[in-house]
DNA sequence: TAAATAGGTCAGTATTACTGACCTTGTCAA
DNA sequence: TTGACAAGGTCAGTAATACTGACCTATTTA
């Protein structure tokens, strides 16, 4: 591979692309998420509310475990978020089939709304980008980031990911 | 070869791959921030101690006002963070040259070295992802990002990463 | 029947972040 | 030289997210 900028000293070179990326990540982060907490407060809801709905919308019927093995939180953290989607009526909960202590998650139609309008923000700015760059720097974008993943995560991820869940 | 899955739906194959790129830049952000998380509990620093840490010794000598400006948080956030870290010598402050009312922040050796200690796990993991992924997707990766951000910082981010903010 | 699992709950605490008001110090232009 | 404005700090109050640890019920399973 011919390098464009020949590395004088490679060590620092690296670190200065490493960093970018760290920097990159942060950055394109703080912005993704800031349209979508605005329009949080119009439903005085947190982030936390989004992302519980987002992932049960993602996989309807799955689990309290199996989400919070998605977020990576506990399930005290969780459960002030899920009494608050279920007293207001977002999100409702069925008894597993085949094992009745299970609760599995679904959005009622006003939950699959509220999830709609708070993601269709955040899916306009990959839209955009994804426009912006093309199909080959998209591709490198979900390999550098499948990449970044913990090794033990990446290929339950990748799997998730590509089948919507189900 | 047919295709497995013909793209009966286009709309709803557009919808998959932006929620595609929506839960990779969350598990990534997720895993990207847990190994520092960990290390900062050993000094009794949060998170935001960690960005502050990070980006001042990032842009050596930029002003308080800088630092709000690419965190994105209020003055009364960033206070408590700076406050931990002068007092336990992790940053110092020099007045502005010109304009006295500035206070210029700069990492001490101290602060040098746990900025070090936490990024390198960060710095590490996006080692693993570019040595795996390829300097092609890499430079995806890195338009994409570009890309997510909001139109009015993409320049300035753009000449802050590539110069390292001097 | 006993252990393990899914899930919930109570109590207490920490961190990060917010709004709004107000203060000091210093710059700069009329 | 005075007055507006800017950089930064601070006080008070509040909210969201998340944690640990302990304990509980219902249900499954060995």
């Amino acid at each position: 591979m011919i390098e464009t900028r020949p590395p004088a000293n490679p060590l620092f070179l690296r670190d200065e692309e490493l960093r970018q990326g760290i920097e990159l990540i942060f950055y394109a982060y703080r912005d993704f998420t800031f349209e979508s907490d605005q329009q949080l407060k119009h439903y005085k809801l947190g982030r936390a509310h989004h992302r519980a709905l987002y992932f049960i919308g993602r996989h309807p019927g799955q689990t309290v475990g199996h989400l919070l093995s998605i977020l990576k939180v506990t399930k005290q953290s969780i459960s002030r978020v899920l009494k608050d989607l279920l007293e207001q009526e977002y999100v409702e909960q069925k008894s597993g089939p085949r094992d009745r202590r299970e609760r599995r998650l679904h959005l009622t139609p006003r939950g699959e709304k509220l999830e709609r309008e708070l993601t269709d923000r955040q899916s306009q700015r990959f839209a955009r980008a994804y426009r912006e760059t093309g199909a080959e720097s998209v591709e490198g974008f979900r390999k550098v980031l499948l990449g970044l993943l913990d090794p033990a995560e990446r290929a339950e991820v990748d799997k998730r990911i590509r089948n919507g869940g189900r």
